[in-house]
DNA sequence: CTGTTAGCGCCTTCAG
DNA sequence: CTGAAGGCGCTAACAG
C-alpha cells in the first residue's frame, strides 16, 4: 500500500536508480533531474522503506535498550541519556521492559538481534546465578556474531571471555561514603534495607555498607539487614517489620531513594520524627529525593551520563574485540534527612 | 555476517523453503526433517532477519510511542501500559522522546513510518496553534496511507477529518472535582499553577478550574493564575513569585503532582505549614504523590489503562476508516494536603 | 511432504 | 550523468 521508489521514479520520469541517488545524495545527479524527483517525492509523500534498506546494509539504525521497567526513575534516567546520545548519531532507540524476568530479557535480545540492531544496551543489575551467567554469555556471543554491539550498563561483565563493553557504577564506593557519613554523625545501630537478593547491585551496595562498618570497627547486626526490592512499598514494609520486631536503630540506610521514601512514611506513621529520632539515607539521587520531606541525603549516580557513555562505547572507535570497562563515580549528597542520633 | 536461512538449509540438507516452514510452523513438515532443521538452527545459532520478513509482509511488529519524555512519570505510566499491551500481541514497542519539540515529533513519525510500524501512538498534550494542527493532520494521513494505525493519547483529535483513534483524559472533569473539593472545604482564594501555555491539557484543566469557581459564584483572580511547565521547579518558582508579590491565598491547585511537590517545598521554605496554613492539591496521582509530605490530594488518572486502551484501539476490530474516541474518567483522591482554611 | 521459482523495495555494480 | 540488471534474506505460490 505505501508508495514505493518505483512509483516515484515513474512519476518523475526517471529510473529507480536515479531516485535512489537523489535520496541518498551521495552521487552526482543533474540539478533539473533532482528537482523533478524531489517534487515527485513530495507529491507522493514518499518515505523510504527502512526494511528494504536494512536488508541491503545489514544494519538498521536502531539501538535496543533492555531494562527492567522504564517507569522506574533509575532506568528512566539512564534511558534518557541513551536516547539523547543515540539520536545524535541519528539512531532510533527501542526500549524494552523485561520486568526483571531473565526469560523476557533474552526474548528481547533475540528479537533485537533479528532486527539487526546496531547495538543493544542491557541496563540494570543482573541475577548472580551460574545458569543465568552462562545464558547471558551465549546471548552476548550470538549478538556479536550478528554484528550487533553489546554494552552492559550498571552490571558487571558476565565473564572474562564474554564480548561487550561495560559501564558500571561505583556502587560499593558510594555505599561506603554514605555509611561513613552516618557513622561520623555518631550512628552505631544502622538498619539496612537492601535490594532484591542475588542481584549484582544489591551485593555491591551491601558490601560497601559492611566494609564501612568494619572500617569503623562496628559489627553488623544481621537483624537490621532486611531484604526488599527497589520500591517504596518494600521500604515501608521493611521498616514496619523492623519496628514491629522491636529492633533498636538510629538510622536507616536504604537500597535506593524509593525505598528510603517508603521508610520515611513508615517511620512517620510510627510517630518517629526524621532526622531527630531516626536518620534516613537513600541512594541514586532520584528526582523524588527532594519531594520527600525532609529532603533525602543520598548518593548521586549520574544516570544520564551513564546512558551517554554506553552509547559512546557502543559506537566509539574501540569497535574491536577488546572490551572496555568504564566505572562511573558516585558522590555523597548530604541533605536534611540525616543528623546525629538523639543523645541518650 | 549473520547466519542466513540458506546456510541453515545447507547444514540440514534441505531446501530453504523447508527451513522456513519449520520456523513458521504453519505448514506440515515430517518430524525427522523438522528435527534436523531445528538442530541446525541451534548449532548455527540462527535468528531470522526481521527486515527480510517485514519486507514481505509490509508489517514490522513494532509499535511506535512518541512522547515528550519517558522519564516523566506521567508519560512513563502510559508507556508502561502500552508496552504491556503491545507485548501481549507480541509486538515490540519503540519509545521516542520528542522533548516536546514538534519538529522532533514529526521526525520520529516519519522514521516510524519508514519502519512500517504497525501503529504509532502519540502521547501527550498538543500545541494548539493552527500551523501545528495542519502539519499533524498531514502526518496522520501519511501514516494511514502507509498502513500504519495512529492513536492519539491524552490529546484531542487535530481535526474532524484527521484519521486516527483517540484516547482522551477527562481533564476538565477532574479539575472541576478537585476545585469543588477545595471550595467545599471553604477556600475562596485559590492560586492555580498551570501547565505550559497553549497546550491542550493545560487549557482543559484550567477550564475545569474556572468552571468550578464560576459554579460556586466565585470570581477568578487572574493574579493568582500562574503559568509554568509540568515540573517541580515550575511549581516552586510559581509559588515563590506569588509569595513575593504578597498575594493572599489559602490553597494552591497545581497542574500536576510534580508542580504540587514544588509548591510544597516553596511553601515550606517560606514557613507555611500544609495544610494548616495553605492547602495544596495536585493532579495525575503520580507515584511521587505519596512521597510528598503531607501526602497529596490529587486527581487520579489511570495512566496504564490509557496506554492499554490505546493499543486496543490500534489493533482492535474497528480497524476501519472511522475514528473512535474514548474518554477515560478521572477520580478525586483526597489525602492529607488539603483541609479547611485557617479561620480568621 | 518437499523443492523450485519468483519477488517484496531498495541499492550497487556495470554499461552506456 | 543516467539506465538496466542483479541480489540482500525470506516466504508464498506452484510443482512434483
Amino acid at each position: 500500500m505505501p508508495v514505493t521508489l518505483v512509483e516515484v521514479a515513474a512519476r518523475a520520469g526517471v529510473s529507480p536508480a536515479t531516485v535512489s541517488r537523489v535520496l541518498n545524495g551521495n552521487y552526482p545527479v543533474a540539478e533539473s533531474t533532482r528537482q523533478r524527483v524531489e517534487e515527485a517525492v513530495r507529491e507522493l509523500d514518499y518515505v523510504v522503506n527502512a526494511h528494504a534498506r536494512a536488508l541491503l546494509h545489514a544494519t538498521s539504525g536502531i539501538v535496543g535498550v533492555v531494562l527492567n521497567d522504564a517507569s522506574d526513575p533509575f532506568f528512566a534516567g539512564i534511558a534518557r541519556g541513551i536516547q539523547g546520545a543515540a539520536a545524535e548519531t541519528s539512531r532510533l532507540s527501542v526500549i524494552c521492559n523485561s520486568e526483571g524476568d531473565p526469560e523476557q530479557e533474552f526474548a528481547f535480545l533475540d528479537l533485537l538481534r533479528g532486527h539487526r540492531a546496531d547495538a543493544v544496551i542491557l541496563v540494570g543489575a543482573a541475577p548472580e546465578d551460574e545458569e543465568y551467567r552462562a545464558a547471558a554469555i551465549a546471548r552476548a556471543k550470538g549478538l556479536r556474531s550478528s554484528g550487533t554491539r553489546l554494552v552492559l550498563c550498571g552490571r558487571p561483565a558476565p565473564g572474562d571471555d564474554a564480548p561487550g563493553d561495560v559501564v558500571t557504577i561505583d556502587n560499593e564506593g558510594g555505599s561506603i561514603a554514605i555509611t561513613r557519613h552516618l557513622v561520623e554523625l555518631g550512628h552505631r545501630r544502622i538498619a539496612y534495607v537492601t535490594g532484591p537478593d542475588g542481584r549484582s547491585t544489591t551485593t555491591a551496595r551491601l558490601a560497601g555498607f559492611r566494609a564501612a562498618l568494619a572500617e569503623a570497627g562496628l559489627a553488623v547486626d544481621e537483624n537490621l539487614v532486611v531484604h526488599g526490592d527497589f520500591s517504596r512499598q518494600a521500604g515501608r514494609e521493611a521498616v514496619e517489620r523492623l519496628l514491629a520486631a522491636g529492633h533498636d536503630f538510629t538510622a536507616v540506610l536504604a537500597a535506593n531513594d524509593l525505598v528510603a521514601a517508603g521508610a520515611v512514611s513508615a517511620l512517620r506513621a510510627a510517630g518517629r520524627s526524621i532526622p531527630d529520632d531516626v536518620s534516613v539515607a537513600g541512594y541514586d539521587n532520584l528526582p523524588t529525593a527532594v519531594d520527600v520531606w525532609p529532603n533525602l541525603t543520598t548518593v548521586h549516580v549520574p544516570l544520564e551520563e551513564i546512558g551517554r557513555k554506553a552509547v559512546e562505547l557502543a559506537f566509539g572507535p574501540g569497535n574491536a574485540q577488546e572490551t572496555t570497562v568504564v566505572t562511573v563515580p558516585t558522590e555523597l549528597v548530604v541533605r536534611d534527612s540525616t543528623a546525629g542520633p538523639a543523645t541518650g
